[in-house]
DNA sequence: TTCCGACAGTGGGGTCGCAAT
DNA sequence: ATTGCGACCCCACTATCGGAA
């Protein structure tokens, strides 16, 4: 009797057989219709390194999602998936995220030092915590789990292991998915992932699992762009700024959310307005292929969050504003 | 016929390591 | 000693093409 069996009953007759080692991980798809759905599961969505726990004969690998090993970087998280006691010694494949907190909330900002760690006793030492949170199961036991129901392969994962820290189970809501997305955001979480009750685990992206995200948006002033490169036509990125009293402050560039119109059409608009001397305050400021303009033009991007060094992260230009004068334009807090 | 999924290509911030300056 | 670049992480988005609906 397998343990998938044990807990599953009749649903696991007939599964076909499988090796525990490495599968390309299943990818969720950005979108902003957000739902309730009695047919959809609803979890937190993370915000640090995805890894994939191969567990096989007492050996536990840890992969990336490109497939680089992690075990160097995450050496007690190992021996936490070693040492647990499991029901029975299973082999098993398990998708998870890798995190550090910051309070409450997950933080690629302090993950983002320890992720590079490559040796061992560094990282043991290191004072930024990192837990595993568990999420799926595609294979259990020489059993390819992949073809069943979603909250199958999770109700297998909850009983698989005795959760201790630093290895977490990742709960999940049940159908209120408007409400969850809502209070994630009030949270300061960086949102939800919805997913389907029965979908397969599929190694790709699909639209099984989708990203709600809590994202940020406000209005910049243009300062400035640089040159395209490769086949790209126009600009590259937009410079952008705001102000803080009189003083223009640099905020980081956007390049994605154009088309090709509108790249090649406001290239010739920002051409008109050049000028030598950047109108941002000096500091740590772009050079390479860099073209300053006067501050006139207002754009709205969003963005998931500010950087350390007040930039901002993730991105993406969403239009003009013609509405707003430039002097409006100052940093919006959460 | 129209729509969707997969892919390539361009762009962002941050960190580290290594080679060139 | 400093700087630049690529390789990793995290991504968003546009354009294109072929197959599914």
């Amino acid at each position: 009797m397998s343990l998938p069996q044990d807990v599953l009953g009749e649903r696991a007759a007939g599964l076909p057989r499988a090796e525990a080692e490495y599968l390309p991980p299943m990818l969720a798809t950005l979108t902003h219709n957000h739902f309730s759905s009695p047919d959809w599961i609803f979890e937190r969505k993370l915000d640090g390194e995805r890894c994939l726990v191969v567990r096989k004969g007492g050996k536990v690998r840890l992969y990336s999602r490109n497939r680089k090993e992690l075990n160097r970087t995450y050496p007690e998280l190992v021996d936490a998936l070693r040492a647990m006691h499991a029901h029975g010694t299973p082999d098993f494949v398990a998708d998870g995220e890798v995190v550090a907190f910051s309070g409450q909330v997950t933080s690629f900002k302090r993950l983002q030092r320890r992720m590079q760690v490559k040796d061992p006793e560094e990282a043991r030492s290191s004072r930024v915590a990192v837990y595993l949170y568990l999420f799926d199961l595609p294979v259990c036991d020489g059993l390819d789990l992949s073809s069943l129901p979603l909250v199958d392969r999770k109700k297998v994962l909850k009983v698989l292991l005795e959760y201790e820290d630093p290895i977490r189970y990742t709960a999940h809501r049940n159908q209120e998915g408007v409400d969850y997305h809502r209070q994630a955001c009030r949270k300061g979480w960086e949102g939800i992932i919805a997913k389907r009750r029965d979908a397969a685990y599929t190694g790709k992206r699909s639209r099984d699992w989708l990203k709600f995200k809590c994202g940020r948006r406000q209005e910049f002033v243009i300062c400035g762009f640089t040159e395209p490169e490769g086949e790209r036509v126009g600009f590259g990125a937009l410079l952008l700024g705001y102000y803080d009293g009189d003083s223009l402050r640099y905020a980081g560039q956007v390049g994605t959310g154009f088309d090709n119109e509108f790249l090649r059409s406001f290239r010739e608009t920002l051409a008109d307005i050049e000028r030598a001397e950047p109108p941002v305050e000096s500091g740590q400021l772009p050079s390479k292929g860099v073209h300053w303009v006067e501050p006139e033009y207002v754009g709205e991007v969003g963005f998931t969050e500010w950087t350390g060094k007040g930039r901002l992260r993730h991105p993406r230009f969403l239009g003009l504003r013609r509405d707003k004068a430039p002097r409006q334009v100052v940093r919006e807090e959460a």
